[in-house]
DNA sequence: GCCCCATATGAGACCGGTCTCACAAGATGG
DNA sequence: CCATCTTGTGAGACCGGTCTCATATGGGGC
């Protein structure tokens, strides 16, 4: 009941050589004799000798370990990229610690306060605000391997993978308006979350750009939940002269459309039109179908190990900022208005 | 550029004491003067220092980390699992290693052993099959802190978590045919997933405690995706005599069978009825919304957490074996057959 | 036969903490 | 006033590896 894990002093006196030698045997470095290491190795497997990379770690500095800080697991969109990294990072021999921010500043702050302890090679983070982050800053400085995914603290030039928001959902609403709408609404958190105020700010331009004057009652705030979501959904159709359309800044909220419209009475794309940031799988189970913005969720693990692995690596090249495209997905939420 | 952390050298040194009373001074143990304890403090927090795990955790033997292997953590199932556990980790200070073994029996026994080398306090598996897993024997032999979810390996006596599948499926089942069908199909995977056995088994017994004979002919077996699950769906009602109802055994094949109802022009409830096990999201988009055999996944996560911190605090008390019961959540999938 | 070098091995430093133990003071007390 | 106890502190062992360096041995070249 006192496992007392197998040792290499216990290998190498099995064995009848030094530690020394046994190290050389089992990590083939260095002279050892043909038969030595030859013994090492068979002793070892018969006491079922299993290294402890603790102890390696302390010599060498640090586990093979990368952690990850989503603001949520339960977000689809995280758990796609944790699952990503989890098998990216498996070719690399390293493992995936997790540990959400919950979406809260001051979590994050600890979260990644205990994973620093832990000496991990480094962290993949998806800040959750885009406020000046000093404690990033510092770890950039000190040279700690970083990569940031989804959002960024302002004045942080630090590697990054991040889409095109604001390109983004200037294409969707541009869309909406091509389809002859011009009364389009929008919900957004009003977040410190840097990706909802580009969202926003891509509506803006694109009613902008046609010359339509952006009607402040249609733009809601609400929480990002579905229910909170389904709440301001209501709330702006409820006006007497409602939105034609709506955008969402996530699928959560999209989400949230989706089952207000359902409780309203208004049909898509007959009664409205909706378009929401970001593909989730039900915006294929509904009927309609749901047209989004898809981002191209599955490239970005697989980079951010890319990137933090060149870090790792000694790379002390100029930080790399990628921002993917993002994609129009056009099924079937959006028709004509009905008036129009 | 070269971090070079602070160690408790670089402190005891700068407020002229030595390594052993700033430790005392920093971990509060022991005796340590009023004033040295104080410029330990003011040193350290000057300095930044930061404890290094690594080098604790090799005195003691371990880090604070608990790992735990899901089948696929883009398994909301499992996601949720995870986030639960990470919070509920959080307050015992641990942190949480993730690493998927993708439900398959080789990965899966190499992720424990990579695991295994980094020295945590406990894992938490839900095995890819219910075969008998020597590698969990050993590990319980040795008193490695170990807990079971959702799947459990023959003839391993280990604190466990599970729900009742054959009495979920059994309900699930039953319910159809109250409802008046005698035709009920069945789509599982025939994989080694216990859980996925129990739940035929449950099948099997309804029908056969009504009287009603198993049609081989109505028994699909389709790997676990939404796609597989699709074909499958269409191969069963393609039949001349197709059954009036299907039960799915997981969340992806129920999926998988909405969709294949939309695409072959069956409309629920009035076409045909559906139950799936596990209950999902989507299951409340559709239209009409889903019938499913919930499990009390929320519980699942604390409760492991629970088990497993009492193993680490040295329990030696017997197994646990926790089964949960399920619960059938009525919505709008299910009716009478037409022809019935 | 002598020197040099490649090969094989062990001793021991080291990583950064924790913790035991010995020892030096000052306080207590008989 | 000496013995004893309480404090405060440092030296150094230790955890389990890695790795440098010194040493031992044997073969090859001249």
């Amino acid at each position: 009941m006192k496992p007392k894990a197998v040792t290499l002093k216990d290998v190498a006196a099995a064995a009848n050589v030094s530690r020394a030698t046994a190290a050389r045997a089992l990590n083939g470095y260095g002279y050892v004799g043909g038969d030595a290491a030859e013994r090492v190795r068979t002793v070892a497997r018969e006491l079922g000798y299993r290294g402890n990379r603790i102890a390696q770690a302390l010599r060498q500095g640090e586990l093979p370990l990368i952690g990850f800080v989503p603001g949520d697991i339960l977000n689809p969109f995280f758990s796609q990229i944790a699952h990503d990294l989890d098998m990216e990072l498996r070719g690399s021999r390293h493992n995936l610690l997790i540990a959400a921010s919950q979406e809260d500043p001051e979590q994050e702050r600890q979260v990644i306060d205990s994973l620093r302890a832990l000496a991990l090679r480094g962290l993949i983070i998806a800040p959750a605000t885009s406020d000046p982050n000093p404690q990033l800053a510092a770890m950039l400085e000190e040279g700690y391997p970083l990569v940031l995914i989804d959002r960024v603290p302002e004045g942080l030039d630090c590697d990054q993978i991040t889409v095109d928001n604001r390109e983004g959902a200037r294409n969707a609403v541009d869309y909406l308006i091509r389809s002859g709408h011009r009364r389009i609404a929008l919900i957004h958190d009003g977040s410190r979350i840097g990706t909802a105020r580009e969202r926003l700010a891509g509506y803006s331009e694109a009613l902008e750009s046609r010359g339509i004057a952006a009607d402040p009652a249609l733009i809601a705030e609400s929480p990002s939940t579905v229910s909170h979501a389904i709440d301001a959904t209501i709330r702006l159709f409820h006006r007497q002269d409602p939105p034609t359309a709506l955008f969402t800044v996530d699928s959560l909220m999209t989400q949230g459309a989706m089952l207000a419209f359902r409780s309203l009475g208004l049909s898509m794309p007959h009664d409205v039109s909706l378009v929401g940031f970001d593909d989730f799988d039900m915006a294929t189970f509904s009927d309609p179908q749901i047209t989004v913005v898809s981002q191209p969720i599955k490239k970005i693990g697989p980079l951010a190990v890319e990137m933090i692995m060149a870090r790792i690596q000694g790379s002390r090249a100029p930080a790399r900022h990628v921002q993917f495209p993002t994609q129009l997905t056009v099924r079937g939420s959006v028709s004509r208005p009905r008036s129009a």
